[in-house]
DNA sequence: GTTGCGTTTATTTTT
DNA sequence: TAAACGCAAC
């Protein structure tokens, strides 16, 4: 590989292979590029493949970076290269190993829909007669806890807070149950893989003998659960290299401790750092705004991005009436910047900081028949008909899996109705009897009709008969397409279907379940149902499976997205909008201190994702829960030096230069004369 | 077992 | 405003 296309500091980072490194990257310093190639350096220093481990948090992330790789080195020599999520790989550790902590292998990982189920049925039991709580809430706390590692004994009670309270009582039951149903959520794979490691010697050394470098992509998002699984992992010989951008953490909700990065020295000593400074992507005019923002902030390590290119347009910040005066404002833009420098409709993003505002603009756009993508949103594994086809598919992996198999009993309608399901539900507590096992034996329980009885004896046949076919992994498509059949999904999902159109949506959806399991077939060497189980429990918002190239973002659409999920991207054009206070900050984040610091490195994440063209908007007034509001801007706006700044109200767009205008009204003639086939 | 009505509540969400 | 939920009535 020739080094001679990496500036300095770059090279720099990519030569040093051995001890620990810290990569201070800003935003569009070209970081993957430099994670590519010192993977690719390392290789030929000699380094077998599969000693390198790279850490992503996407699943897009790290099929970028493996495709990257792949592309500089060839697939044989690529061979063997782990590159994964955190959560994947935490998942590996855990399949090999989970049986020392007293799960069984065949495990279930449950989403944020079953553990709401599961933490509602615990609750109902703590809480008296129709008193109700926030369980969005009790799950947040105890999520909370676990990602900073906090175990039920040691969950500090609250004053005050009968939330808190609750949780405390609530946390301990629910682990209780997800051992009981032989299940972890999304935080116990981290979790549990840092015990396993910690606590079992055999099995750290395992892991720690497998990989000799680490390197890790965003490690400002990293919480503590997810850097004591580094810690462990690269012990003995400590080639850790941690690639991140403090500037860009805008998780700290979520549990990611930027203190991960900022005491990485202090952490790793000898540690050598590197800033990546300069920046690839923005015009000097974005940059200057971008900077002028963050440097608001008090604790974090001093960057200033510089470009070696031009100042490029003012940043335009624009006022506008109301929301829809927005939308009109950004969609009327985007048709004129698109014919304009001949662009397409997926370099332009409308970046938001909640998904809510998506509305306007989604509404506006299909107005003017332009076409869009929506990031985020409701994902397409919580929707009701792909949950209700993966339960049936994870009670035959895991029978003990109580919160699928509760889902499934009487979906389709069976005839065991909530009377039957409480009698089986209390005769297994009574009993301390799995229900798998009370099903299975329905004689067990007396107060049980005959009807009901036999519904049960026939459920549990039919699974016991598809979980034979099952376990030959030939076939796995074919007999997952009789499986559904014979339960009948389909129909269920038109017969409770609002209405044909979506009867049709939903049953696609369906549909689109045997999709990925078919491109997981032919993708893996060996596939199986409990590994096709895990791929998309662990599966992102970028759409299930199908082929690799299409996605949402390789679509020509209009790009409609929150802040956070923007993070990693970069887009030609960038519409940063709603910039008033409310919004950004969010309201309710202006709390205590350093929240604010927070929200404003959100609003430096949008700033950075513009390459060419950056338009701020914000509304003079907003409709707010049915009610018309005033609205500020947001105070980040007044930190943008007005040099670079150019303002207006969306009414009198800024007159374009009399040269471009003539050079428009050509460009149309042109496309006028070539449509006419003149 | 289903339907409908009133009540409630409204961040961000890599896995 | 609107969507989601719980409860009561059919």
């Amino acid at each position: 590989m020739d080094l001679a296309d990496l500036n300095p500091p770059q090279q720099a980072a990519v030569r040093h292979t051995e001890g620990p490194l810290l990569l201070l990257a800003g935003a569009g310093s070209g970081k993957t590029r430099v994670i590519t190639c010192r993977i690719v350096f390392l290789l030929e220093q000699g380094v077998a493949a599969q000693q390198i481990l790279a850490v992503t948090f996407t699943n897009k992330a790290a099929r970028e970076m493996r495709e990257r790789v792949t592309a500089m080195v060839g697939r044989k020599t690529g061979k063997g290269l782990v590159i994964s999520t955190f959560h994947s790989l935490a998942l590996r550790i855990l399949r090999e190993g989970i049986e020392r902590l007293g799960f069984k292998q065949n495990f279930s990982i449950y989403g944020s829909a079953d553990q709401v189920r599961l933490v509602r049925d615990l609750v109902r039991d703590l809480l008296p007669e129709g008193e109700r709580c926030d369980l969005e809430r009790i799950l947040w706390l105890i999520s909370d806890a676990k990602n900073r590692l906090v175990t039920p004994a040691e969950f500090a009670v609250g004053y005050g807070d009968p939330e808190r309270l609750l949780a405390a009582r609530v946390y301990p039951r629910y682990q209780q149950a997800l051992k009981a149903f032989n299940a972890v959520d999304f935080d116990d794979i981290l979790l549990l893989a840092v015990r396993l490691l910690r606590d079992e010697a055999e099995v750290r050394r395992t892991w720690q003998e497998r990989f000799r470098y680490l390197m890790v992509d965003e490690y400002q998002d990293t919480n503590a659960a997810q850097y004591h699984m580094l810690r462990l992992l690269c012990e003995p010989h400590r080639n850790l290299c941690v690639v991140g951008d403090d500037d860009q953490s805008v998780y700290g909700w979520r549990g990611a401790d930027l203190g991960n990065i900022l005491d990485f020295e202090k952490d790793f000593p000898g540690a050598r750092v590197i800033k990546l400074e300069q920046n690839y992507r923005s015009t000097g005019n974005i940059l200057a705004a971008a900077n002028a923002v963050i440097k608001n902030n008090s604790k974090r390590k001093e960057k200033v991005l510089w470009t070696a290119g031009g100042g490029g347009e003012p940043v335009l910040s624009l006022v506008c009436e109301d929301a829809e005066d927005e939308a009109r404002s950004v969609v009327e833009q985007i048709h004129a910047e698109r014919f304009r420098h001949n662009l397409q409709y997926r370099d332009f993003a409308i970046l938001y900081r909640t998904n809510v505002q998506s509305r306007a603009f989604e509404e506006q756009l299909r107005f003017e028949n332009i076409p869009y993508v929506l990031i985020g949103g409701q994902q397409f594994f919580d929707r009701k008909e792909v949950k209700d086809a993966l339960a049936y598919l994870r009670v035959l992996v895991n029978p003990r899996d109580e919160v699928s198999l509760l889902r499934i009993l009487n979906v389709p309608r069976r005839g065991i109705g909530e009377t039957t399901a409480d009698a089986l539900i209390r005769a297994s507590a009574a009993e301390g009897r799995p229900l798998w096992e009370v099903l299975r034996d329905p004689e067990s329980v007396p107060e049980l009709g005959d009807k009901p009885r036999a519904a049960v004896a026939g459920f549990v046949e039919r699974m016991e008969r598809y979980r034979r076919r099952f376990r030959t992994p030939l076939r796995l498509l074919e007999t997952a397409r009789d499986f559904f059949a014979e339960l009948g999904l389909e129909e269920e999902i038109y017969r409770t279907a609002s209405d044909p159109q979506q009867g049709k949506r939903r049953a696609e959806n369906l549909a689109e379940v045997l999709n990925a399991l078919a491109a997981y077939v032919e993708r893996e060497g060996e596939a199986t149902l409990p590994g096709f189980l895990d791929k998309v429990s662990l599966l992102d918002q970028d759409e299930p499976v199908r082929n690799d190239k299409e996605n949402k973002l390789t679509r020509d659409a209009v790009v409609l997205m929150s802040l956070h999920s923007s993070k990693g991207l970069e887009f030609p054009q960038v519409f940063l909008v709603g910039l008033e206070e409310g919004f950004l900050p969010h309201r309710k984040s202006v709390g205590e201190g350093n929240d604010l610091d927070e929200e404003r490195r959100l609003c430096y994440v949008g700033i950075t994702r513009a390459r060419q063209r950056l338009v701020l908007l914000h509304a003079r007034r907003r409709k707010k829960y049915g009610k018309l509001e005033p609205r500020i801007p947001s105070p980040f706006l007044a930190e943008i030096p007005s040099d670079v700044l150019e303002q207006g109200t969306s009414e009198v767009r800024p007159a374009l230069p009399p040269d471009e205008q003539e050079k428009m009204a050509g460009d149309f003639f042109a496309k006028m004369r070539s449509m006419l086939g003149d």
